[in-house]
RNA sequence: GGGUCGGUAGCGAAGUGGUCAAACGCAGCAGACUGUAAAUCUGCCGUCUUCGGACUUCGAAGGUUCAAAUCCUUCCCGGCCCA
């Protein structure tokens, strides 16, 4: 599933081949909740580099309901993306959604954050809900406490995590053998199937484990261990990101990288800082996903191609009548200027979210594009 | 001309003797945002400040009072009603 071609300093580059293609890493998975992206239609979102969409399981879940999204030909027929999917398990609302549910070992009782519907989600309930959305990578459903959560609940988070890991694992592999109709794109790669588990064929979604521990380093190597004993076709760093300072989130991935199989994807969940990228990279990192470029598009801090952020809503570029990014890899930011932004932003216009969202996206896609090139480029 | 209701910080709008530099909303100024409850949230928003405070304000001018955005007098301006 995964082929490892080559190291460097700068990381780790390869190839990761899925049910809608093969994706070369390291890369950036633009994230499209609900299935769709704020202020961008999907067509953008392909212009501009992306390779891979991420959506919820929660949110889908609750509206419009797998059953819809299943019925209208999986999340690719649904929303009107060939490529890559990843559907993320709910896990992430264990944290995010943390006055609406109440945790169990069974798994999570929410309260609809909509409604207050109440509504539960285990590790059963997360992997059927995946495979009727049919994504072509699969998360486990995980615990993700706070990083600054006591040892105490980081320990039981990391417990609950792997008995939902193991628990996760057999469904899935029961809902592979349930499925009669094959793939399009069956026997693709059949070729390269990863050895920890004989149901990875690329007919089937990837699944991944998710590795919590907070910053403990003993916690940390734990899950890691009993993650790759269980034995998962991917492997993520969660519960990062959530209320630590950088300097402690990279000392995780300098314990955790190294535990982890070289020939297996290695998926840091929810960072998506630019040069926190570049650092995870360089300590072995192959994934990422995360909603910060958008949400700063929309709240007026625009990236540009030369790396500098500018905070289009300030004063000064009411009169700044230069281009966004003359350089940019997105076509509105070369033909609109900082002063029409500034506008479009400060009215309200949708417009302006479209141009800001398209501009954070494309540098945000390129600068990874970049790195990996320079590491496919690179000495060995 | 008579009556009546009103004039509060950039705008709208509370407050009707002391706890008022004056609620709240908008606009404005800056900041935050990391597996999306996020077109959200935080701070500032009369002037000066060594951030403790200091000073000048509530249409204008006088007055009552220990104390006035709040009460009285006159004037100016606006809305409505009557002539």
């Amino acid at each position: 599933m995964y082929t490892l071609l080559k190291e460097s300093d700068l990381g780790r580059c390869g190839e990761l081949h899925t049910r809608h293609g093969t994706l070369q890493t390291p890369f950036f998975m633009p994230v499209g909740t609900a299935g769709a992206m704020k202020g961008l239609t999907l067509e953008d979102l392909e212009m501009l580099g992306a390779e891979i969409l991420l959506c919820n399981t929660y949110h889908l879940h609750i509206r419009p309901g797998e059953d819809v999204v299943q019925e209208a030909g999986g999340l690719h027929g649904f929303v009107g993306w060939d490529k890559p999917i990843l559907t993320d398990s709910g896990g992430f609302q264990v944290f995010s959604l943390e006055s609406l549910r109440k945790i169990s070992d069974k798994g999570v009782a929410f309260n609809s954050h909509l409604d207050g519907t109440p509504l539960f989600l285990g590790a059963e309930e997360a992997m059927t809900i995946q495979h009727k959305l049919g994504a072509d990578i699969i998360m486990c459903f995980d615990h993700c406490p706070p990083s600054t959560a006591s040892r105490g609940d980081i320990e039981a988070a990391v417990d609950r995590t792997l008995r939902w890991a193991a628990e996760g694992k057999r469904v899935h592999e029961r809902l592979c053998n349930k499925r009669v109709t094959p793939s399009p794109v069956e026997g693709r790669h059949a070729a390269t199937v990863h050895g920890s588990t004989k149901l990875t064929m690329t007919r089937f979604p990837l699944l991944f484990g998710i590795v919590q521990g907070g910053l403990h380093r003993d916690l940390r190597k734990k899950c890691a261990e009993e993650l790759i004993a269980i034995g998962f076709d991917g492997y993520a760093v969660g519960g990062l990101a959530v209320g630590e300072s950088a300097d402690e989130m990279y000392g995780v991935l300098d314990d955790v990288c190294p535990l982890l199989p070289k020939d297996a994807p290695r998926y840091l969940m929810g960072v998506g800082r630019i040069e926190q990228m570049e650092q995870a990279v360089a300590k072995g990192i192959d994934m990422f996903d995360c909603v910060l470029p958008m949400r700063e598009a929309r709240h007026g801090t625009i990236y540009l191609s030369n790396g500098e952020k500018v905070r289009i809503l300030n004063n000064r570029y009411v009169r700044d009548h230069s281009f966004i990014d003359p350089n940019s890899p997105s076509p509105f930011s070369r033909t609109h200027k900082k002063s029409y932004l500034n506008h479009l932003l400060r009215s309200g216009e949708r417009l302006g979210e479209t141009i800001a969202c398209a501009q954070n996206m494309a540098v945000t896609l390129s600068s990874i594009r970049r790195l990996r090139e320079r590491i496919q480029d690179g000495a060995k």
